[in-house]
DNA sequence: GGGTCTGTAGAAACCGGTTTCTATTCGGGC
DNA sequence: GCCCGAATAGAAACCGGTTTCTACAGACCC
């Protein structure tokens, strides 16, 4: 009934904790066990079902074989679409790395607590845009991997190259005749802080408007514009054809906006936006994306946090970026001359 | 730098183990400590940033402070979108209480594995549709509630009252004129399994169209229906006025269809949904929605836990049933007369 | 036959906490 | 001054595993 014991295993089996210990464990340094005794360990572990606690185990071995997971396991309420894909993504591969991935649901805006709160051999982070809580976790030297977010000394980060997604996003919409392109910025901030994609997207998107010759929009700043003000005054007012959106919420409420306001996707304005996903396909007209690969992200970040708990010397300085990618579908369309 | 332990902050104090336990836990059962000794030690706890590991202090102590949560906590890829918030809800009640939740990512498809495996004091677990797992859980003897699932012999579980939900849904396009009024089932399975709501609201539509003496659309059984073929069948051959959506992602497909196939909502039929999100009011035309209250399911499934860890009597015949509300938006609307 | 090496497995220490048991000090009643 | 109980705090046991240390049996060699 009860979770039973290695005591009651070795009991049943008429031999000490140590012995079965050392068969589930398949300790072959230096010892060994008859055939026939293993036989009757397993057996009676498989007639108690039994299974070591996961976390006391951790006492005394050097390796756990756990993983914590740090942040928002539970998605904030709009957050963006793509968190549970590289989450889950990141968990799958560790998983099949042999190690068992565990969180606990601390708040990040109570009260200064540490994480992880139990012994791991390594840390995952995803999303991240608490600084306090990093540095802490930075400090305490174990191996650990931001993955979608920045990391600090000790750790690594892998993010997204949006310097590269925009280029690629500007690109469809010049390539299709488009000159006035607008980019319509979130100001969300997550636990007080921003994720570092929206002023990564920002700055990007200014630049390559610039290195294209071409004007940025006026809205692209710091402050927060209502969706249908900025239509009005981008679209119909500065004549702009084209809008890049921060992310799929923000698309959509943009779509909303502006089937409300008589503006029809790409007639009057293409669309484009960051993050792809079921929603994206689903919706008509179908969203241009440029999509943020989760299985990318996912396998990158496991291969280095693996690299980095077996001592291998690994890339701390600068972020590992993976590359977006464009999936074009039915909202943006070329415009012939202006 | 690395965690540090009980016996260093004793040491930092010039105390004993036990004398930094009982005053961390607030120990005074027969016990006391002088204001001068306590105040020492808090200051070395606090120099050192001491805090002591989750599950270690479990082994000892009757109470561990700890809920696991069982489940998809990396929601499925086109999972539902009410599932995060409901998740949400039960840990925020849940460390609200005082405890501490925690999961481990086991996956449900791969070998059969315990849940917990770790001491707790309860389980929760959300949206199960997993038999097998749920039967081993159940022999624990450990208090566990389902979450918008249901439970076996042991546990309790709360869902939501499907029946009220598919009437709500019913009589709002009744009252509007509505006679013809389609299912479009979900035969999603999750790990082999469906979750109660298919069968469940499957069965209501049934029961509610023909306690208003109407006829149920020919596609509300059990084989799956593309929506393509769906809306040629029961909207331009039966002529339905209407459509009720098992969920938010099927109404997304609808939607897509109709738009392609060059149905108009509201104009050539209703569409009405199951849950609610960021989502339908993000879209054109708005979606009415039956929506399943995330507080409401949440608050109720942490009282009930409670109550069961703290040795109480609890319902645990029939499910806890949470009322469903009518949320309307654009995408119904009234037919004068037929 | 004695010494040594190897295979096998139990005993015991240990991890980091909580709880129980025990010891000492102090104050008060006589 | 002595006895006793309350207040205070250390010592030690314990939780459930892993790892190290130790012990014993048998094989092999000389």
């Amino acid at each position: 009934m009860a979770k039973c014991s290695l005591k009651m295993v070795a009991d049943r089996a008429g031999v000490s904790k140590s012995t079965v210990s050392r068969v589930l464990n398949k300790y072959t340094e230096g010892f060994s066990v008859k055939p026939e005794l293993r036989e009757r360990i397993l057996r009676a572990v498989q007639e108690l079902d039994y299974e070591p606690d996961l976390f006391i185990r951790t006492m005394k071995s050097k390796k756990t074989g756990l993983i914590a997971c740090q942040g928002e396991l539970v998605t904030s309420r709009h957050g963006g679409f793509e968190r549970d894909d590289i989450t889950r993504e990141v968990v799958n591969h560790l998983d099949a790395a042999g190690y068992n991935v565990c969180s606990t649901y601390n708040k990040m805006d109570g009260k200064s607590q540490y994480f992880p709160p139990f012994k791991c051999d390594g840390v995952v982070v995803p999303h991240n845009c608490n600084p306090a809580r990093l540095r802490k976790l930075d400090q305490s030297g174990l191996p650990y991997v931001s993955v979608n977010g920045l990391a600090c000394g000790n750790g690594c980060s892998v993010i997204f190259d949006e310097r590269q997604g925009v280029q690629l996003a500007l690109d469809h919409l010049i390539e299709r005749g488009h000159r006035k392109i607008a980019y319509y910025n979130a100001l969300r901030r997550i636990n007080g802080k921003q994720h570092y994609s929206i002023k990564a997207r920002q700055q990007a998107y200014g630049e390559v408007m610039q290195h294209h010759g071409l004007a940025p929009s006026d809205y692209y700043g710091d402050h927060f514009v209502e969706v249908e003000d900025f239509l009005s005054h981008e679209i119909k007012a500065n004549g702009a054809t084209a809008v890049l959106a921060y992310d799929l919420t923000l698309a959509l409420a943009l779509m909303g906006a502006a089937r409300d306001m008589g503006l029809r996707i790409p007639d009057d304005f293409s669309l484009i936006s960051f993050n792809d996903g079921f929603v994206a396909e689903a919706i008509r007209p179908k969203l241009t994306c440029i999509a943020l690969p989760a299985e990318d992200i996912g396998k990158a970040s496991v291969t280095l946090l693996l690299q980095m708990m077996a001592g291998e010397p690994v890339q701390k300085e600068h972020p590992v970026k993976i590359k977006e990618k464009l999936v074009i579908r039915e909202s943006t369309r070329a415009i012939f001359d202006r």
